[in-house]
RNA sequence: CGGGGUGUAGCGUAGCCCGGUAUCGCGCCACAUUUGGGAUGUGGAGGUCGUAGGUUCGAAUCCUGCCACCCCGACCA
């Protein structure tokens, strides 16, 4: 392990690029744009996970698994649909390879053409609605709320570990309704599910809005999302719900009868996050030290790191150690006693601190002589000696994790709003997006033209329309056009 | 796919202009002393210099083709 990351202020990609590496959360694969998510980036995407999965069944959500290739015609049974993906499709013609004639190499089998190509899916709406046909035929089997874990494949150009990967892990949430009323509080209700995770789990703070047609899902009639800002002051799209009107029920026949006796084409959303997530947390939160991870996501909540220079004194600590471990396990913490005499304790705190511990105790002779603990903690990197006969370790630790919690939220939040600034002219937009960058709330006039226009000149892009933007009669920062409410702008992964 | 750059030990690099079988740091192994913020010393292991060909007595170094990766643009969760 060598010493020292690169800093934030020097080089911000490549301070993301070495932390995601270094910290053991992901790597480069030998198959190009694609990654290695290594077992600790792993666990905490498992941690994020059986979280989200716990608030989709809680909102009546069941897993279903559909397959991972899907017939190429699907795609352009939705004419957006397939405009919006066509370009990224990772397509398989051949079902079979052969030995090559010299005997060296194998081949694609130029017999073993499929009759109909297979695209790997870059999204699901397609097979999906393909088979919902089959599974709705009346108002009783409405609604119908699935959600699927799986991976995708999208050709991207350039591809960054979690922003951007030509495979992906996500989950896509699939949905149909009787009436468009109860798609769109669908929509939203999950687009509610993604920001309390955000903010609850992630210490996240994110604004909930709605896409702009340009940003809008390839086949959606509304995409809503949720936007966070990052610590160089890009904003980064970490969650989307769609309403998919009637488009997809209508490109695939779901019809469904009604009580009535009619016979209507269902309502549908969709919604998904992905590993993306990983790339959220690690960019707001973490520092020139290493990863900072909010406890409730942090596979080793707590470390126990034993100071000593005899095997006697290692026994001692080692019985303290797991006393308070038993205590802590009592209140669900994840504690890890790191009993390896093959590095040194400084060592050791530097290792914890590169990979987001959030609470670290040592425990050396003076603590011993003094039934006293050093407990530092990761987010602000502060040390104290704790009197272990003035506390109930459990509830200390409890306690401070939450504080935790609390604190990296807060840290994020303060600096959200001081990286969002209102501009009201022109020159003061493009001052702004150079010299701070962050959200920039001004007018808009509504058109994909003016939006064009501003990313041409730019690189900003309407991140979103809030959902409590505030009824506001102004002028369109570009063409002076009349606006009715201000929207988000910035420069985004 | 355009423009620029880089491929030398597990990782990061020097050497390349000016040809003579390869430098340094981290890491790894052994032993000793160490252990309250990334220990120190001594010894050691590890390389078809991206790849194929060419020039040459001799190529990491010069020439040509190919491949891979990185950065910047157009596309995107």
């Amino acid at each position: 392990m060598s010493k020292g990351l690169p800093k934030r202020s020097e080089d911000y990609s490549l301070w993301y690029n070495e932390l995601v590496k270094r910290a053991d959360l992901a790597e480069n694969s030998a198959v190009r744009g694609c990654m290695v998510i290594k077992p600790y980036g792993y666990s905490i995407w498992e941690k994020m996970q059986a979280q989200l999965d716990k608030m989709f069944k809680e909102t009546g959500h069941s897993n279903a698994y559909f397959p991972l290739f899907i017939p190429k015609s699907f795609l352009s049974k939705e004419a957006s649909h397939v405009e919006g993906f066509a370009k990224e499709c990772a397509v398989v013609t051949h079902y079979r390879l052969k030995n090559s004639d010299d005997g060296k190499s194998v081949i694609v089998d130029p017999d073993a053409k499929l009759e109909e190509e297979l695209i790997v899916r870059p999204t699901s709406e397609t097979v999906i609605w393909s088979t919902y046909k089959n599974w709705i035929q009346s108002y009783r089997d409405l609604p119908l709320l699935v959600n699927q874990w799986a991976n995708v494949v999208r050709w991207e150009m350039r591809t960054r570990l979690f922003l951007r990967t030509t495979e992906f892990l996500w989950q896509e949430g699939h949905t149909a309704h009787a009436t468009r009323q109860e798609a769109i509080d669908e929509t939203v209700q999950m687009l509610n599910v993604y920001a309390t995770f955000a903010e609850t789990f992630m210490a996240l703070p994110v604004v909930k809005g709605v896409k702009s047609a340009n940003e809008r899902f390839a086949g959606a009639e509304d995409t809503y999302c949720i936007e966070a800002m990052m610590q160089d002051g890009k904003a980064l799209q970490a969650g989307t719900s769609h309403f998919l009107g009637q488009n997809f029920a209508k490109a695939f026949d779901v019809k469904f009868a009604t009580k009535e006796g009619g016979l209507e084409h269902v309502w549908g959303t969709s919604w998904g996050v992905s590993t993306r997530l990983m790339g959220a947390l690690i960019m707001a939160h973490s520092d020139d030290n290493g990863l900072v991870l909010p406890p409730k996501l942090a596979p080793i909540q707590v470390v126990i790191v034993p100071i000593y220079k005899t095997d006697e004194e290692f026994d001692k600590i080692a019985n303290k150690a797991n006393e308070i471990t038993k205590k802590l396990l009592t209140k669900g913490v994840s504690v890890h006693f790191d009993k390896r005499d093959t590095h040194k304790p400084g060592w050791k705190f530097a290792e914890y601190e590169l990979k987001g511990v959030p609470l670290r105790i040592a425990m050396g002779p003076r603590d011993l002589e003094n039934n006293t603990i050093e407990v530092a903690r990761r987010d602000t990197l502060s040390k104290e000696t704790v009197d272990l006969a003035q506390i109930q370790i459990e509830d200390y630790v409890t306690e401070m994790l939450d504080k935790i919690q609390e604190t990296i939220y807060q840290k994020a939040f303060d600096f959200r709003k001081e990286m969002t600034t209102e501009v009201n002219t022109w020159d003061e937009f493009l001052d702004k997006i150079e010299s701070k960058g962050g959200f920039l709330s001004a007018h808009w006039d509504g058109t994909s033209e003016t939006e064009e226009k501003i990313k041409e000149l730019t690189k900003a892009t309407i991140r979103c329309i809030p959902l409590d933007q505030n009824e506001e009669q102004g002028n369109c920062i570009l063409t002076g056009n009349p606006s009715s409410g201000r929207v988000l702008f910035a420069r985004a992964y």
